[in-house]
DNA sequence: AGCACTGATGTCAGTAACTGTCATCGACTA
DNA sequence: TAGTCGATGACAGTTACTGACATCAGTGCT
């Protein structure tokens, strides 16, 4: 005899984007959120440090799998080489069956500030530890903190191009143009 | 006789700044920033959106200035150059009498999650105007999302370094630095 | 002078996000 | 079988934020 349900943060997360997708995030409160998953609002705030990262805590393995990338990069890349290897290394998580539920998660967060803010801090953040693996391999600053912040810009574009409406082309390819338009930033 | 003392909005910056710096921003109540002012904590709110918008409203400013050195730029510039012409004018805004200032308040931000999200939100809101700016110009996506982009990840990066400890050279110098920088991200 | 009107502010009650603290009770362990 | 542990509930408290209405010095009009 269990007693409680099990994966109590995995429910919370399903109701959380529920809800927020059905009434929106303001109208949607935490006590709501709990309850539809079977907890009391107490309980949402052992799993979550606030509403907003409801939607974002189960993001850290494609942040590491960046960084990672980035690592793990031949020694003789360059920076952006590194950087470019990383994101590669990050965009398989998003594989095609994974587009809709991106798109839905993307819409909510589209439609409230404090959610978008939230997943700039988070981006930021992948940005941070990449500009720390490349200072690793050797890359002074600024560098390195720029690299990796084009980098993160090239994909969070990419991203978002890839959950637009009537997009056909997967991520990968919609990566590679992202980075091709930055090469070809200094040349034009 | 004046019913009250003029320029409440600039008060409850100055208090707001000065309490947070003193106790932290979580330590500090709203109700405390509007008695410092001599307001009520309803006058906060009918100035700035929320607590953390008391930091951040005075910028339009300089979010502005970029955007038009973009829209001013030759039109024959690079999406690069235009970007370059952004940053130059605004960067005027951030005079060495300025440094002092910017120091406080970027140490009250660094120390505070939030506020840190509040900036790279308010940071992208400039990036996506640029982004648009940029398309006016005949740009295309994703070259103009991204150049604008990069020219953020470059101010902000300079700015950073402007205001880091020890730094004795001004920030239109370390702009340049970073621009190099981006430009030789594609080359090396 | 008298008077309506405006606009910045105060007052007050209410909601909801978050936090600290202690109680509960199946499951595991000695 | 007793004791401990860990996830959860219960509950009170603080504070950010909002809506509705009251106040009243100044302004302009008659």
């Amino acid at each position: 005899m269990v007693r409680w349900e099990p994966d109590a943060a995995g429910r919370l997360r399903k109701a959380a984007v529920e809800l927020f997708a059905e009434r929106g995030v303001e109208a949607t409160t935490v006590a709501a959120i709990a309850e539809r998953a079977g907890v009391t609002e107490r309980t949402f705030f052992r799993y979550f440090t606030d509403k907003r990262e409801v939607l974002f805590s189960d993001q850290g393995e494609f942040a590491s799998r960046f960084v990672i990338g980035v690592e793990e990069a031949p020694a003789d890349a360059s920076p952006l080489d590194a950087v470019t290897a990383g994101l590669r290394a990050g965009e398989v998580l998003f594989a095609p069956e994974r587009r809709e539920g991106a798109r839905v998660r993307a819409t909510v967060i589209a439609a409230n500030p404090g959610l978008q803010e939230r997943e700039l801090w988070k981006m930021a953040g992948v940005a941070d530890r990449m500009a720390a693996a490349l200072r690793e391999r050797g890359v002074a600053e600024p560098a390195a903190t720029i690299a990796a912040r084009a980098g993160i810009a090239v994909f969070s574009t990419a991203f978002a191009d890839w959950i637009a409406d009537g997009q056909a082309r997967e991520l990968p390819e919609l990566v590679e143009d992202g980075l091709r338009a930055l090469r070809s930033l200094t040349v034009a």
